[in-house]
DNA sequence: CATGAATGAGCCTTCATTCAT
DNA sequence: TATGAATGAAGGCTCATTCAT
């Protein structure tokens, strides 16, 4: 718990600070030692492989913003719709994602997910945070009868989780020439008044 | 000029073959040209660079993919509605990704974009052939009233094209645990409920 | 003496143009055929290989320049004296090194004399028409008894062609910051100082 | 530190060899790295590239040969005249080239002159140590009325050390057949002669 | 005479990983 | 615990030369 704690916590940290600003192939074990003022062989003391360097990295990363969003979704007076809630939400993540992330950041996140070589399950699982806070308000919504829609709520949360995704994604490739934010709200609304009456 | 346009042909083959299977990055020009039999040097008289092979694949490829989907539609009976244009549209490029492409080689494709070494203007720009497929569709819908939304007509193809997007990155995510074809039309038909109404 | 000659010849004056502006090792084979409009195979069987065309580039070189310096002694009035003669020598050498022929290319000659992989025993031969040519006029100002010095015509020669080279080596590291003509003609001044008494 | 700078000594010695026995550009990597034992990778740990290796080599000599000249004219008698000195300088200097460096390295180091590739300013530059040298001398010999001439110390200066590079690069390219101690002395007393008296 | 496709050894450089200390 | 020297396979690319047509 003494040194050897606190020489692999910096050196995650460094690869952390590097992760965010560059590639995760242009960063190289050799960069990252160095920022760490570590020799290299310590680098293989603490971490397995480059790789295993990089999927803990992910996984810390996708639990700490999952983590923001449930925060925020508390602070909402209650008696509000889940309408508005939703897009409280979306809006929220929206501005997380442009200004806390960044698009180069959701970048790496979203090229790893192409990758078989990570397992990213802990990102890409139906079981994440993020989905159960969309079912969550979904399920509301539909219990106080102002989504009519007939499609069950894990279903419903599964296409407005994708939909997420694909604002997100067209945001990084289309970066700096495309709003997320409008772009995201007026999409929800799409799917909203799409649920709103029964199909 | 018979010889060498073979030669080239045979290394183009073989590396979209390849390119099929693995990463570009794990894609050497090595690996290539052993594949192809021919020496290395062959290798650089067709092609300037491995970059410049590879985003001549990829050029070819949207090309080819994008003629695809306009063939489709032109064999449908001109009778038919807006909606179940797009909804057999949307079946067409789900099958079309599903046996014709690969998850594999769809999943290239997203992390090409990805990236910035790549100028990938012809693939993800608005001017793609497939953003001029939707908004004919689109616009006719509305024209004959079947689309009430008063969102114009680019405005929906944007979003409908990300909407795509968002479906095939998820399938490749989670292949192959998604079924494209089934969440693609589920998916469209909330997005269609939502534009049938003025909002 | 039909076709064959005059392709040799073109790649011959292709080279030649090439060589004046890039380094050697920098115009590839590649690069002359191309300029030449002829093709890879061509080119071999006009020359042995790269090294025998540049030698014979640079032979061919060297005898135009001599003839030129000779041609200019001719014109000279037959009353001048030895010491103008050397004089003027001079500053015409001086006018073709900075006018006609170029640092760039001058570095190069010197440049392939401090190599063994070519016999350029042509160029730095002590049998080279420059020498005769000083040899000549130092001859006569001794003759004269304008050069009192006892030290033997060849001798001399030697020492003034060297001199010669000494400026002109000079004057390519330095380029564009020496001023050939006007330091030539300083040094050589000094020399013929010290040849006019005996020594 | 102890074993790392060995290997890099090892590294350059080696590379030292080579150089003195054949042209850069035929001394790769490869053939450092395998005569001195070691990978290749680790000449890069020592070098950053083959060029640093090779301009390092260049200051190092340069800086070695000049402290040999300095040196040798401190252990002159104080009371020998300038040209005494000057003389003794250049058997001096043609003892080390000839005995000491050799007339392949002294090939090399004329010939990268020639090129633009590297900054050789440290070794052609004016302020080299051998001009102080050169102009220390002739100063005193100018101070004490042994030279007469009207041209000022650095211009003489310059005229004799560029006297010198001509001789040496003579020497280089008729070597084995110039006796560069016999000429340089012949030379230096022509020039010698011609600053004795006022011109 | 001429072509141009094909060769392949060689070049410089990178970097994840190992291991003796 | 930590070091850092050493590795070596691999990468992309160049170019003088050969040879079947």
């Amino acid at each position: 718990m003494r040194k050897g704690e606190k020489t692999k916590q910096k050196l995650f940290e460094t690869a952390e600070e590097l992760f965010s600003r560059f590639d995760f192939s242009d960063v190289t074990v050799d960069t990252i030692v160095e920022a760490a003022g570590v020799s290299k062989g310590t680098f293989y003391i603490y971490f397995e492989s480059k790789d295993a360097l990089i999927a803990t990295f992910l996984s810390d990363y996708v639990d700490r913003v999952d983590a923001d969003y449930k925060a925020h979704l508390d602070t909402l007076p209650s008696g509000i719709t889940a309408t508005d809630m939703l897009l409280s939400l979306i809006a929220k993540i929206a501005d997380v994602l442009t200004d806390a992330i960044g698009y180069y950041r959701m970048s790496i996140v979203y090229k790893i997910q192409l990758t078989e070589s990570f397992n990213m399950d802990a990102v890409k699982g139906y079981n994440r945070k993020l989905y159960q806070i969309f079912s969550d308000v979904l399920g509301q919504g539909i219990e106080r009868g102002e989504f009519k829609t007939k499609l069950p709520v894990d279903t419903l949360t599964k296409h407005f989780v994708m939909a997420l995704r694909g604002l997100s994604y067209e945001w990084c490739i289309r970066y700096p020439d495309f709003e997320l934010k409008e772009h995201a709200l007026a999409h929800f609304l799409i799917l909203l008044n799409g649920i709103r009456e029964a199909s």
